[in-house]
DNA sequence: ATCCTACGATAGACACTGTCTAAGTCAAGA
DNA sequence: TCTTGACTTAGACAGTGTCTATCGTAGGAT
């Protein structure tokens, strides 16, 4: 079930209980959730598991690109732990949920080298934005 | 020269110092800055200046659509005021520095309808990342 | 030119997000 | 079982942004 464990121990991650739990909220759910979202779900599972480990573990999978680190606004990054799917985000602009989305294309190819100004360009991320079907209503 | 400010007051803004001073920061500038620069900056102008107000102009600016939120990092927002023209973001990822830039194309029309989930999709960021001339030195 | 009044500005408290430190705990190899 | 260093913890701290109550003033009315 839970690929993510496996993966991060394949890494030599010393296996805790925290970090099991961590693992297990962000494997369960397709939504995107912010570090305090996955420490208040964490907590369900593990009262006493502190917001400092949850950060440092989200913060760790993240530099070892097991998950994905989104900033859709300037409040709460969210994580993403669908970072083996190339795909993009489609943001709500009322309520913020995010979904993901896979255009066709690549994004990259749109810009020429006379628009890089000498960056070794290396990643995309495209944000669509709109209101979405709930909040439309 | 103040285009911005001429807009403004075309909207019927009440025109205050503060706002001035503020308007002036953002045009003359061609980087992209934070709420807290642009405070900064304005105090050399006007020392009494309140951080409350700059952060209320700035948002009243996006909301009328003069200027662009831009958050390309979790941390404070940055301010666009090349409003009128569309165009992305080229982001640094070592010192963070942001150039626009001019993709060829619509990117909105990489994204069919059936990946669109009822959104009401109405603007696309496209943030390309990479390494400056400067950091890759 | 002066007066009025609603809109804007202010200071500072508050909230949210994220980072850091010092001390305690424990997973896993010896 | 023992040992060790990686991990966790609580809570202080820092950066960014918001809110409230009060004061000031731009600009129309007189």
């Amino acid at each position: 079930m839970s690929d993510l464990l496996e993966r991060l121990r394949e890494r030599g991650w010393r296996m805790t209980a925290q970090r099991r739990v961590v693992a297990e909220v962000l494997d369960g759910q397709h939504v995107h959730l912010t570090a305090d979202e996955v420490h208040a779900r964490a907590t369900e599972r593990l009262p006493e598991i502190s917001r400092a480990t949850v950060y440092n573990t989200l913060g760790e999978m993240v530099s070892i690109g097991e998950v994905i680190e989104v900033a859709t606004d300037g409040r709460a990054k969210r994580y993403d732990p669908n970072a083996h799917r190339p795909h993009q985000h489609l943001v709500c602009s009322r309520c913020g949920t995010i979904r993901d989305v896979h255009p066709q294309g690549d994004p990259l190819a749109a810009l020429p080298a006379s628009e890089r100004f000498g960056f070794a360009v290396s990643t995309v991320e495209v944000t669509y934005r709109g209101v979405c079907p709930d909040c439309a209503a």
